[in-house]
RNA sequence: GUCUCCUUCGUCUAGGGGUCUAGGACGUCGCCCUUUCACGGCGGCAACAUGGGUUCAAAUCCCGUAGGAGACGCCA
């Protein structure tokens, strides 16, 4: 039997980090198996779903390289369709209309919470056979009490449920339209899914949904509910731990490469393994080796990986990529330097923006100073600095990094001045910043006459 | 409250009865490299939630306890 697979994202909010990584298992899952990746708009909440979002989900997973096979299905568009089963349930006597208004049912409901006990809707409309007027009714599906589910869940493994926990739950609402545990068993059923993979927090789903298959007389497909992710004190990852949606990371400076090798490591592995290109990731994907526990989001692996896959790129790709980050528009001489300069400038950087940062050195002279500057541009620093531009400006000095290296540590030699007071002094007349790469590269690829004009700059920029 | 699930270093995890004085990675600490910071190299600290079984032998199997999470909508 041939596998095929969906991710389900509704567009209600933009793209949750966790819901990347169901995607990704989707995808590797299916590519594994030599499968179909579908991809479906669990757009039913009109009120909620934006069209922005739905076009942010296909950014996302174009930019992971997470592709879909044949076209998204939107399920606004089948609506009919899964109000045509509820009736046809209605007419086999599997389905019921319920006229119990919100508020009685509300009123059951704190009753119950008095009495301490479990709330379950008592099926009070069921054996109704003449409707009541003035009410619109909901369809609610007749479920089986009898016995007990159960299901062999990749990851989860056997779970089993007692039908007696069930209630009869909403097929349509009062105003005709579906709820989504008929339009997901509808539609995975209409798209022919044989393995529904998503978040844990719809196992309990899955037994109501069994019901509705079962109903309908459908084969129930093979279900594999991953562990969600949280956050570093272990609660549901939310806004308060900083970026929860996939964009965020997009915006903070994340490689794409760097995201999907973390997500992946999250909640699975393969050995000792830790660093997995996307082939190797699909040759060796399986839920065998997913684990069931719940893991943290931790966001200094994530950098340290990031930094990996930043000195991992060649040079001119990952200029490519900076090209969006910066503030300006950068002239050809720029890049030129940017790229020669690139290698010692990826050795430091664990995103991106901090990449596109360290490399204003190259674009343009420092237009302030970090405060812990201040201990480099006394007096005593201005004259070193003078005297160095006077000598390279007289061409006592070389502008080649080596030979300018070697003379500086002799001038620093001779006049008996430590070499680290000369070169940070240098480094933050060139950059502003007490971390760069070596100063003696960067005047080498500023050239003579603009390291000149910064090593004489005057420090008032604070 | 009811149901379901989870529990190995701070974090992600390896482990599927003896090879475990529990391995790797991130983080952290120290050293080396070095004009700074990184990168790189070397080393240190650090975990089987708890109580009972089963067994010659348990991190690994079983039961209880505690703690955590999720689900209990005319949301998805």
């Amino acid at each position: 039997m041939s596998i095929k697979v969906r991710f389900a994202p509704s567009p209600t909010g933009v793209l949750h980090i966790g819901s990347v990584r169901t995607a990704l298992f989707n995808y590797l899952f299916a590519r594994h198996n030599n499968g179909e990746f579908c991809l479906r708009i669990e757009d039913t909440d009109k009120l909620r779903s934006t069209d922005e979002n739905t076009q942010l989900i296909f950014k996302i997973l174009k930019w992971l390289d997470i592709d879909w096979d044949g076209e998204p299905v939107i399920q606004s568009s089948r609506i009919e369709r899964h109000k045509e089963i509820a009736h046809d349930l209605v007419k086999k006597g599997k389905a019921y209309y319920c006229f119990c208004t919100p508020e009685e049912l509300e009123q059951k409901k704190i009753k119950c919470q008095e009495l301490g006990q479990p709330y379950k809707y008592d099926g009070k409309c069921r054996e109704l056979t003449t409707p009541i007027v003035g009410i619109s009714p909901v369809v609610r599906l007749k479920s089986n009490t009898d016995g007990s589910t159960t299901i062999n869940d990749m990851v989860q493994g056997v779970v089993t449920v007692k039908n007696s926990q069930m209630d009869d739950l909403v097929l349509l609402r009062s105003d005709g339209t579906p709820t989504y545990m008929l339009s997901v068993v509808v539609d995975d059923h209409d798209m022919g899914i044989t393995h529904v993979i998503r978040g844990d927090d719809h196992l309990t789903n899955t037994f109501r949904q069994i019901q509705i298959f079962n109903a309908c007389g459908w084969n129930i497909p093979t279900f594999g509910h991953i562990p969600l992710i949280y956050g570093s004190d272990g609660a549901k990852l939310s806004k308060r731990h900083g970026a929860v949606s996939a964009i965020d990371y997009m915006q903070l400076g994340y490689l794409p490469e760097a995201i999907s090798n973390y997500l992946l490591r999250l909640g699975w592995s393969h050995g000792d393994d830790e660093i997995i290109s996307r082939d190797d990731a699909i040759k060796w994907f399986s839920f065998d080796n997913v684990g069931k526990s719940p893991s943290r989001f931790d966001m200094a692996k994530l950098q340290n990986l990031n930094g990996h896959y930043i000195r991992e790129r060649s040079n001119e790709s990952l200029l490519e990529y900076m090209l969006p980050f910066f503030k300006l528009e950068l002239s050809e001489l720029h890049k030129k330097r940017i790229l020669r300069g690139m290698d010692s400038l990826k050795a430091r950087a664990k995103t991106i923006i901090e990449l596109v940062d360290s490399a204003m050195v190259y674009v343009q002279a420092p237009t302030s100073y970090d405060e812990k500057c201040r201990k480099y541009q006394t007096d005593f620093h201005t004259e070193i600095l003078n005297d160095i531009a006077n000598k390279i400006e007289s061409g006592e000095f070389s502008c080649d990094e080596e030979t300018l290296c070697s003379q500086v540590k002799d001038y620093a030699k001779e006049r008996n001045i430590k070499l680290v007071e000369i070169a940070q002094a240098m480094r933050v007349a060139l950059c502003g910043k007490l971390v760069s790469p070596s100063v003696f590269e960067i005047v080498a690829l500023l050239g003579c006459s603009e390291s000149v004009s910064r090593l004489r700059a005057n420090k008032s920029k604070h």
